[in-house]
RNA sequence: GCGCCUAUCGUCUAUCGGUUAGGACAUAGGGUUUUCAUCCCUAGAAGCGGGGUUCGACUCCCCGUAGGCGCGCCA
């Protein structure tokens, strides 16, 4: 029988990244066997499952690069057949009508009483306990709507599905589900429950800890290839010290058995460094468009800036980004007069007597040299260094600080031939004036 | 309270009874560099505790401890 899997999601506007886990396990796993990878959107809750919070759903999972198979099932409307499934347990006698506290009849599901109930989970072995441990539960409410478990196990048993990966917060629920399954006279799929995700503090990861819906995290600037790469590596190794891997690779080396049954916590530092892996990997058209979007958004983008010098930027730029919500605030000098100055770098690097004067000297210079390119101001910059016996780093620092607001960033060198003579000498002018004002 | 599950460096993990317990992130130091990032090198850093089983346990079993999950007419 061919693999066929599923992702359950109920639409609440945000996904969270641990239910995001839980699809690409599912994905990996269809795609690694050459299954089918299925979307059942567990809408029953009517209040929560807008239209837009499908939509996002359904973005999330394309930014990710989840397609699925086959047309999405939407719970709700099932509503009829699971109905219909709970007469029918009434029939056989595997459930029972009651009016429970005097809330009007319900249907509940009649746990078998005696021996152990057990599952072999692919991930965490053999689950086990006694029946006298578990209790009858409603399938039914007493204003006709089906429950969780009742339209969970319907769906999967329409949908054929064969294993069902999902986090450890279900496991005992599985005992139930089980026990539908069995009374309806179907064999039970294979389960496979992954652990949790949890925070710095080993609890389980919420709003709180931060960035919690992949959204933030698409927000943030991450790609989705790293969020995904990482967050398959949470519960998952595939052994042999892989870590950075494309998504075939990943597909190729997927197995269950080969995911850990413990807590993970999720390491936002690990994360970064991947991002960062993978921007670097970016093809750089790709990254201009995303360099673009994020400057615009910012305001500080202006269009009339030679294509030729905005590729000059990119350059510059894409090899020291981590994560793409911090561009504007290491850019802005590329693309404005108006630059903020780092009130840390202005204290130690302009602050100190001379520095006027110095930058204005560098002005001169730079204005006197025949070319303005990376040789002739690094070799100018040298020379100044030589003669105030302030050495290279004396010359630079300073100089950084005044062009760019910033401390950090790329070659000196490279920057200064990118903004040109004119912006450079004006710069360091408008520094040094601003330092004897006191206005910086 | 009852039940189920889990337990290797700070973190993610490898190890399927025999290893100097390996890798990655992070951290510290060093090299390269004008800074940052990259890149390279180095260092420190782990088997929760106690019993077994075994010639030999991180690995198997039991107890304890800690944590997680579940115990809804939520999903």
């Amino acid at each position: 029988m061919s693999v066929r899997v599923r992702f359950a999601p109920s639409p609440t506007g945000n996904v969270h990244i641990g239910n995001i886990r839980a699809a690409i396990f599912n994905w990996l796993f269809a795609r690694h066997a050459g299954g089918k990878f299925l979307l059942r959107v567990e809408d029953t809750d009517r209040e929560r499952s807008t239209p837009e919070a499908i939509q996002t759903l359904l973005q999330v999972m394309e930014w990710l690069g989840l397609n699925y198979d086959e047309v999405p099932v939407y719970q709700a409307a099932q509503r009829a057949r699971h109905l219909a499934a709970a007469e029918q347990l009434v029939t056989s006698g595997h459930a029972f009508r009651e009016n429970k506290d005097g809330k009007g009849e319900c249907i509940v599901f009649r746990m078998p009483k005696e021996g152990r109930v057990e599952y072999t989970d692919i991930v965490k072995g053999t689950i086990r306990k006694k029946a006298e441990d578990t209790q009858d539960f409603v399938i039914v409410r007493s204003d006709g709507n089906p429950v969780f478990h009742l339209a969970n196990v319907i769906d999967d048993i329409d949908m054929r599905i064969t294993h069902i990966i999902r986090g450890d917060d279900h496991v005992e629920n599985t005992f139930k589900h089980i026990q539908i399954f069995r009374a309806l006279g179907d064999e039970p799929p294979q389960y496979a429950h992954l652990p949790m995700i949890v925070n710095a503090m080993g609890k389980p990861y919420s709003k709180r800890d931060g960035a919690a819906f992949v959204g933030e995290f698409r927000e943030q600037g991450f790609l989705p290839q790293a969020l995904f790469n990482f967050l398959a590596l949470l519960g998952w190794a595939p052994g042999e010290d892989r870590e950075v891997m494309t998504r075939d690779e990943m597909v190729a080396l997927f197995t269950l058995d080969r995911c850990k049954s413990s807590a993970a916590r999720f390491d936002l530092k690990k994360l970064i460094w991947m991002n960062g892996e993978y921007i670097r990997q970016t093809p750089a058209a790709v990254f201009r468009a995303e360099f673009e979007a994020r400057v615009k958004a910012d305001g500080y983008w202006h269009t009339d800036l030679p294509a030729a010098e905005v590729d000059g930027i990119v350059a510059l730029v894409q090899p020291r980004t981590k994560f793409y919500s911090e561009i504007p605030g290491n850019c802005a000098y590329f693309f404005t007069e108006e630059y903020p100055f780092d009130a840390k770098s202005v204290e130690k690097r302009l602050k100190p007597a001379g520095v006027p004067e110095l930058l204005e000297a560098v002005a001169q210079r730079f204005e006197a040299l025949p070319a303005f390119d990376h040789a002739a101001t690094e070799a100018a910059l040298r020379a100044m260094g030589d003669e105030r016996g302030a050495g290279l780093g004396g010359m630079v620092h300073p100089v950084r600080v005044a062009v760019s607001g910033l401390s950090d960033g790329p070659g000196l060198f490279e920057m200064l031939t990118l903004l040109g003579r004119p912006r450079v000498c004006a710069r360091l002018r408008r520094a040094a004036a601003r330092l004897r004002e006191g206005t910086l």
